[in-house]
DNA sequence: TATATTAATCGTAATATTGCAATATATAAA
DNA sequence: TTTATATATTGCAATATTACGATTAATATA
């Protein structure tokens, strides 16, 4: 128990679902809102920036680098991230495809 | 330790988090798209549809109605359950909006 | 009234997430 | 080569989420 049964659902589902994670908590939200605002988007800027320890800072960056919604890049001892603009868009439709669905009908029992 | 720090981020940035967690669920998913698809939107239709039990499709639709997304409407001995198209359009707003912020320059790092 | 049907709630186990201190790693600078 | 700087990883504690059986509550039907 405690495991979602992913065999269940359709791969749209899923997908839907894991790429949702990404924006499911604040941190990850205020870190990209930071890598759009900004030029300079390396780490240590975002735990300035944000007001979490580097180590939790670093974990959330690893999430949004293995949906690939982020790249990084390394100069020098720093690290500079980025939005990975191809993914963005790819996620971008499939989200908006989903909250544009229409309803079936105007038929509406509530 | 383990409770997101909710203060140190912005209204809209708690707001999307929030919003973005009812699709982070495949189950939530699946479910929305069923209410989107049908007419008929009573649990236990829903319990059959998705092959979870009815106590867990319960609780996936109490998160849902937490958070306005859908509607509940009691009909005899069950419940008829449909999407609340106000918040789904406001919900849509705020996050279509998050996703379609523009980088603030061509500059580009990685 | 007694029984069946439907959904919500409770309790609990398993798993996942969040956060951080400490440590490791890798490069730059002295 | 030694030291400083920046980021990643590890280990762990606290909390949240997911799933479901059992039970409860509420209405419908016999």
């Amino acid at each position: 128990m405690g495991l979602t049964k992913s065999e269940i659902f359709t791969n749209e589902q899923n997908e839907i679902a894991k790429l949702a994670k990404a924006f499911a908590h604040p941190a990850r939200v205020a870190i990209l809102h930071q890598l759009f605002k900004s030029n300079t988007c390396i780490c240590g800027d975002l735990v300035d920036e944000i007001g979490l320890a580097q180590a939790t800072i670093s974990q959330h960056l690893k999430e949004l680098k293995n949906l690939e919604l982020i790249k990084g890049n390394i100069e020098g001892t720093s690290v500079c991230y980025c939005i990975n603009q191809t993914k963005w868009n790819t996620m971008k439709q499939l989200l908006t495809n989903f909250f544009n669905q229409d309803l079936n009908s105007s038929f509406n029992c509530c």
